[in-house]
DNA sequence: CACAACTAGGAAACCGGTGTCATAATGAAG
DNA sequence: CTTCATTATGACACCGGTTTCCTAGTTGTG
């Protein structure tokens, strides 16, 4: 409640067309740009809705349209500041249109997840919805989206969907580039934690990993892999596993940033200075990244690029396959790699 | 894009007042749970309902009731998991409503934003907006929400409009409360390290950091004051500059958790061991709280009980001013305290 | 000048609900 | 069996736009 409603009503397009002295037909044609208007008729509605100050109803507009302008974005998503830039990003592509962003956080553990989202679209008849990982994986979620004939755009994982429906990150190539970068920096003993198992982001991360290692002709040993859930606490123990070995890696890579700051607070309670003793890289450029010490190198994500394309993919869907599906992320370089020291 | 548009078209009210045998107004009534029906005639129609999947048209209903069931977020909010969780706040008070939540981040620096909200809060002609803080304590923004009779709830500036329209905490009583847990501790000497001037939750920590110490009667030392800006680097430097005194106290309180973490890297340069050589209190109960070593003791907000307090306050405005405004925050214990060291 | 061909603009129906008010059905009282 | 009060239901206008279709006006052509 901000205040007693206002006595005076909005002006309606009757009210424009009555003061225009035209019809509101053509007061809808002035609204909508039609081009079969002669300029000074225009131009004299227009002074009108000027002086009035009359605002179109958008729910006028979605029932006669048979649709309305709200972008629904779906997410259960553990990294805060991915889902809010998502949502900048998003706003930046709809600013000036008649678009609105609704939110529905949902629970994927939850069994009645698919029939919340099922109320929440049938009831809110979206324009589209985004949908953003880790759900953007769920194939049930993809179908229910079909079903109901709502439009949709599944963002990062990998060839999930036809590249009108998706986009995506180059997770796999950046990792390995993230490894050429330890490699020219002179590292040759490079360990990996990992993210949980049937994540498809995971996966592609440690196929990156392995891609570089490969290509480098690295040693692969199997007890510099760790597996972690993502969480600060997972990436405790699976560091805890690695740099306690006799034989540890100059260098890790790590999977997310949470479970990085875990590496780094691990490194540090065994003595070793990152980086001069162990380099590491994360993924994901969280705040978190910056708030530790020493700043960590990590990998950003295009968030608010990708959300734009998608919000592009969603309101201009003739073009949706003209724009790019697939954004590159960037090694952001900052304090937690250096040179190995010498053994 | 999602599909192909469907042939079948949704079901009308008319197709379930056909069906049924009854008028569409009934079919309404039935909707809107009018006490005036039959109860045969509402079981036979709500049957025919489910038998046809029939969903209210919202866009409908917004035009007939002149108001539509959106409730807006606006929001500058460098804390990430505040707006996250205030997010799912409003969501588990709406979840079994028709409303749905539309976000709006602005930001507080561009001289466009008001202009930006008026454009926004016309189009969108929302059934009320959360107005988050620092833009909570913009002045012009309540007014401009009740110049175009939206309704609002501003959240987490103390005293800054009247209860119906305020939802806050309890900053400087827990604040104070933070300095009993030092005292308790037993420390005697505690020093500060302050929010941005303009900011009323700043001010509010002060105060409540003030009230803390006159009540134990400890000494107040300006030194032991340090401004901040709210964010890591800030941080950094003040927490240099009270730790670098000779006589530095033994327990700073930090008005955000930022800038505590940003504290406790200052500590740690220094040789400091924390919590044994300094206790730090940080607030917000941010994630970074618990993915530092030690984790911090911390404030936390009840954000997500605050959030859903204002979604009633704007949805059942009649009772708004049963509902409480003030709720009361919480200390974290955790690792970052611990009694001093004797010196 | 007569006759298309094309353009600008309007009347009325429609989108899918809700409000008002009249009326039919029901039940109680006389 | 009326009569009246009460309840349950329906007819119709309305919310504020858009679409369809039609008409009047304008311009071009032989």
């Amino acid at each position: 409640m901000g205040s007693e409603r206002r006595n005076e009503r909005q002006p309606t397009i009757n009210d424009v067309a009555r003061v225009a002295g035209v019809s509101k037909k053509t007061v809808s044609r002035v609204i909508n740009r039609s081009p079969l208007l002669k300029d000074d008729t225009r131009q004299k509605v227009e002074s009108v809705i000027a002086e009035l100050g009359y605002v179109p109803n958008p729910q006028a507009r979605a029932l006669a349209l048979r649709r309305n302008f709200l972008l629904g974005l779906l997410h259960d998503n553990p990294n805060a500041q991915t889902v809010l830039n998502f949502q900048i990003g998003v706003l930046d592509a709809i600013r000036d249109t008649n678009f609105a962003l609704v939110v529905r956080p949902v629970n994927r553990h939850s069994p009645n997840m698919l029939d919340d989202i099922r109320d929440f679209l049938e009831k809110q008849r979206l324009y589209g919805v985004f949908i953003l990982p880790p759900i953007s994986e769920n194939e049930e979620l993809a179908a229910l989206c079909r079903e109901l004939d709502c439009a949709y755009v599944r963002m990062g994982s990998t060839q999930l969907d036809s590249p009108q429906y998706l986009v995506e990150s180059n997770d796999r190539e950046i990792v390995a580039s993230a490894v050429d970068h330890l490699v020219e920096m002179g590292h040759r003993r490079i360990g990996v934690i990992e993210g949980p198992e049937g994540f498809r982001s995971a996966f592609e991360r440690r196929e990156g990993f392995l891609d570089g290692i490969r290509r480098h002709g690295l040693e692969y040993r199997a007890e510099w892999h760790a597996p972690g859930q993502y969480t600060f606490d997972s990436g405790i123990e699976a560091a805890e596993r690695i740099l306690s070995l006799p034989d540890r890696p100059s260098a890790i890579f790590v999977s997310n940033d949470e479970m990085a700051a875990a590496s780094m607070h691990v490194a540090r309670n065994k003595g070793l200075l990152v980086p001069d003793d162990l380099s590491i890289i994360g993924f994901d450029d969280s705040p978190i990244a910056s708030h530790i010490w020493p700043p960590l190198t990590t990998v950003r994500w295009p968030i608010r690029e990708m959300a734009s394309v998608a919000a592009h993919k969603l309101i201009d869907s003739e073009d949706a396959d003209q724009l790019p599906s697939r954004l590159p992320s960037q090694l952001i370089r900052r304090s937690s790699v250096a040179p190995p020291r010498e053994k």
